[in-house]
DNA sequence: TTGTTACACAGGTCATACCTTTGCTGATTT
DNA sequence: AAATCAGCAAAGGTATGACCTGTGTAACAA
């Protein structure tokens, strides 16, 4: 019933397509107007300020006038533009900018401003991470209690074995589980942007090449902590996770 | 140059127009259509996996095919529906919301699920505000942190005094001067939740006629903390302010 | 110089038409 | 009877053109 829409936040793995259809799903053209018009502004080749038309974007992207006009709405309702009459459409001050929707993430890490966009991603998970922990061990339903733990588990098989792909993958459904078990739904959205951090952590090789043995320790304490339901030492242990990635970020 | 869009959060205070101008600025045709659907699927009056086709907006709305489509496309972006061929417009599984767009909280808030909503955005003020404190006593400007001391004493003057009202707008004038000050846009971005539940709290009155010593307290400590540059310091202070909010909440 | 007016520019809204995808139905086949 | 396939039609996707309505700007008048 209910899926997922093409233009979210990419989770780290993805959904393959049946084997049998090899093309790539073509996206709609309104959605390829929309990331190149957001791409284009969010990294700053349309600065603030700066003026456009409808048919400047007609023309620009050879599209109709109802395209043109979807986009700019879109772009409008994440405040990214205001539009006027006689005026046209005009770029945002950044400052409004609705800077948690996800497709503005992603567009701003895809862009040069990409390790601007991880600190705050990082300062925010280190703000809602312990919380989130908190909240999980007093209201985790059982099976994601037992589940934390297995992947907790998992982490360490996976870390001392120097299994880092795996490891990433488990790492991501270990936070992710633990932000859609805390019961905040606010809290649960924000998992695609941790899973984004976490990837990205692996990828660029920020990780040690073997996980350090006190973030294992801190992920079984976190999950033992939740199964417990002891909020406190949950959120604890989640912040000893996030101080070492705090360190590892370079951030004070 | 850059504007508040219309449709964004309105914090407390709205700025109020010419005092010629006796006529309230009728807000856009499409907004008008957007905020009426937005409120009827928030509401759980069009409920999840609900079919919609845009010839039921036309006829629903009163509105053509292209405010339809607008509509549709706002909607679509903030992923409280889907939109496909033959099938139509789908109102999406409420766990797939983008449930950080400005719209979609004061939507929520604006429902009989309110409450959820509150607790929420509380439980987010808990994880962020210390954070953003602490960010705010590394990172904020010489002015800032006299802004910041500036009304803290302001706040205990008012509250001694008893003055609510006045009291609530430096409330909001000092938590969102720190979210700002904190250094982090996506931090800045939270400013105007916090004070819509800022006044809320008043509003409703849950707030003491007279604010606890300990709160003016707590804030003076967390202003002097930034200024001082005591990151931890303004952090746990800040932990103060959210405890109390946290109790009067009723939160665990 | 200053205040006023008129114009044209650009979005806002509407109506219509045609294209493309796709769920469904029913006939055909196994 | 069950599985498969073809074709229809429903619904959004896209394009076009027209007209309405604010609103900068510049020409003009005082």
């Amino acid at each position: 019933m209910a899926q997922r829409e093409a233009s979210q936040m990419s989770t780290a793995t993805e959904d393959h397509a049946d084997a049998t259809d090899g093309e790539a799903a073509v996206p709609a053209l309104h959605l390829r107007v929309l990331d190149a018009l957001g791409e284009a502004i969010v990294s700053g080749e349309l600065a603030p300020g700066r003026r456009l038309t409808l048919e400047d974007l007609q023309q620009h992207y050879n599209v109709s006038r109802t395209l043109a006009r979807d986009t700019m709405r879109v772009l409008e309702s994440m405040n990214l533009v205001y539009s006027r009459r006689r005026v046209g459409i005009v770029v945002q001050d950044p400052e409004l900018w609705n800077v948690f929707d996800p497709k503005l993430v992603r567009w701003r890490l895809a862009s040069s401003r990409r390790a601007e966009q991880y600190s705050s991603l990082t300062e925010l998970r280190i703000a809602v991470e312990p919380i989130a922990a908190a909240g999980a061990a007093r209201r985790a339903g059982a099976t994601e209690r037992r589940q934390l733990t297995a992947l907790a588990a998992e982490l360490r098989r996976l870390g001392e074995a120097g299994e880092l792909e795996e490891f990433l993958k488990a790492d991501i459904a270990f936070h992710s589980l633990l932000l859609h078990s805390c019961g905040n739904e606010m809290f649960k959205a924000l998992d695609g942007m941790v899973a984004e951090v976490l990837s990205s952590r692996t990828k660029q090789g920020l990780m040690p090449f073997k996980p350090r043995p006190e973030a294992l320790q801190a992920h079984e304490a976190v999950a033992a902590a939740v199964a417990a339901g002891d909020a406190g030492t949950a959120e604890s242990a989640m912040h000893h996770i996030l101080d070492e990635v705090r360190t590892a970020m370079g951030l004070p």
